[in-house]
DNA sequence: CTGAAAGCGCTAACAT
DNA sequence: ATGTTAGCGCTTTCAG
């Protein structure tokens, strides 16, 4: 799939391959132990702080250790443990700001709780995502933070986790019919939200465009759009709700199809902030003015956002809350050795910017 | 240092805790063994395509494996193989877009091979880098490829790896002495030919807008940038060349500072397109035309730049090559077991769109 | 407070 | 082609 045109690359110099560094020099608890006259057991007790072990033998073993550069085997610990300290985190696409926030923010707090992080990425693809499940009971994680696929609507190759005792948490989007723990944004008010701002600012004509995502968080968004239209005595018209690509050209094309409309749009609320930006870069081609004419509102809150003009306007899903809420979550799981079905909703904020 | 607050979330409904699903029932070659009457041993080569077996017990094993439900522990498999089939990408951050597309691609194409990625983020901290490679040997991860810190410049820390057999390859931050594989841009050369671009195109005043960041490549592109001006015979003025921060707003403040100097320049190379589209920014506000007025080039090709207007021309570095120069040059150790030095000079390419 | 014994699940090496 | 033996590095359990 991935392919690299090694012509654009030059090989500067190759300097020489040399034998691998002789191995077999790798330093053990025994190690430590040998070298003080003690059992390795008191090694290991000491080292990880636990057992009764004389204060002054722990000291001289912690320093031996260091002197001695030994390395804890993690291998050989979770392995005895039957267990890592490795939580995975399972996205559709690392790329898209929201995911990649997140990651980032889920490892900054996994790591301070003294947990690694491995990543996933699932290409929207539900057999990839029961792949990669697989390998997670392989690794025997200590737990897993998923956001799944458009397409995924059952919840079983989930299941299997729960058998290995693996909890997880869902956030962002969870399978439909899940009880498992999730951490959702309420995508239904934040749609609702967004419309009401547009109305509130003197719109009354007000489209919508999604992807053809299937997945409940868009329907959600759409029910939301919907109801407000719905208060607010405005008419719901099929020409103005448009399911298309996931993408800034998406937004264009579906803005240039509403605005050859007779009855056309003077406000567009996109489900996607890069959507969203596809729109207003093709009604400014097409000379109309933002937000005057036409209002935009996307979902994400991603930095691009502030790169066009006008700045868009744009419903948040805080991300560090998502984060909090969800490791907290995995975490009691994990502690407490039991299964948690627990659902936290976040509520959406907008941010006021330049297009409505 | 991740505050959350709670108060922007509410918890829906907390449905019941129920007892961790027994465990101990989880399925290991020898129960496979044990209901075929057959050595675990057996089982062990069946199931990994290895050594003799007979084809028709192969079979036999496989089907049986499948119905058990046997998931090969992998912890069990690493720590007898003393390595893991885990490699390791460590990052100073996860988010810019370079990066996060670089671990996207590069996940791909180790997942092909066989291979799973753990992530890491040093926050441009080299303390939490040292920490990093030290976790990297507890888990005897199978390789490593590391983007290091703006302050690394002793390779130091990474000879630990090398003592324990472990390969790592440089991608396009590598410490100042190294001689360890790596796979850097040219950013001299694309320093340079994006100066020359604007210089073609009617430019004589450009000014160089870098962080504050030490790390080599930011002083290559200074480089390329002051050798294009001397090639060309064009002054280089220290007013021209602003040393600050990284993102939209530094830009901003920065093409301020310049824009108010009794010569301005009127051409502005970034050393990122963050900074390149503050810089626009700047300049929209400010009543200049873009590229008429002065022209604007900033470096990694982030899609943000395709969100701004004009859309903004940037020096590419082409991430699947990156991608694919250093997945192989790390595999190669990895297969050979050798360390080898190699380095490789992927070539810079301008993509022109509407600000020079 | 410290030591001895045992074993996690798997695989290399050798034996049959 | 299959079985036997042994051990990776660590920790839990029990004994002293």
């Amino acid at each position: 799939m991935m392919t690299v045109n090694y012509l654009e690359c030059s090989r500067e110099h190759f300097i020489f391959i040399r034998p691998k560094t002789v191995m077999g020099d790798t330093i053990t608890i025994k190690d430590v132990a040998r070298e003080l006259g003690i059992h390795h057991v008191t090694v290991s007790r000491a080292l990880r702080n636990t057992g009764a072990v004389k204060e002054e033998t722990r000291v001289l073993i912690k320093k031996k250790a260091l002197e001695l550069g030994y390395k804890p085997n993690r291998l050989a610990r979770d392995f005895r443990n039957k267990r890592s300290n490795v939580l995975a985190v399972v996205v559709p696409d690392l790329r898209p700001y929201f995911f990649s926030k997140f990651v980032s923010d889920f490892m900054e707090t996994a790591k301070e709780a003294g947990y690694s992080v491995m990543i996933f990425q699932s290409g929207e693809k539900p057999g990839m995502e029961k792949d990669i499940i697989d390998s997670l009971i392989g690794y025997r994680v200590a737990g897993v933070v998923a956001s799944v696929t458009k397409d995924t609507v059952q919840e079983s190759h989930f299941d299997l986790l729960k058998e290995e005792g693996i909890p997880y948490v869902f956030f962002d989007r969870a399978p439909e019919e899940t009880q498992a723990s999730q951490v959702l944004v309420d995508n239904f008010k934040g749609a609702y939200d967004a419309v009401t701002a547009m109305i509130a600012s003197g719109k009354k004509r007000i489209a919508y465009i999604s992807t053809h995502y299937r997945h409940q968080i868009f329907r959600d968004r759409l029910a939301g759009y919907k109801q407000a239209l719905r208060d607010h005595k405005i008419e719901i018209s099929p020409d103005w709700i448009i399911e298309g690509g996931f993408f800034m050209k998406d937004g264009m094309e579906h803005a240039k199809q509403l605005m050859q409309l007779e009855h056309c749009p003077d406000g567009i609320l996109a489900v996607r902030d890069e959507i969203a930006i596809g729109v207003i870069k093709y009604l400014k081609t097409s000379a109309y003015s933002i937000p005057e004419d036409i209002a935009v509102i996307g979902f994400d809150n991603d930095p691009m956002g502030i790169a066009c003009e006008p700045e868009l306007t744009t419903v948040q899903q805080s991300i560090p809350c998502m984060v909090g809420n969800s490791f907290e979550l995995l975490l009691q799981q994990i502690k407490q050795s039991t299964i948690l079905f627990d659902k936290k909703i976040i509520e959406p904020k907008i941010i006021y910017r330049g297009t409505v």
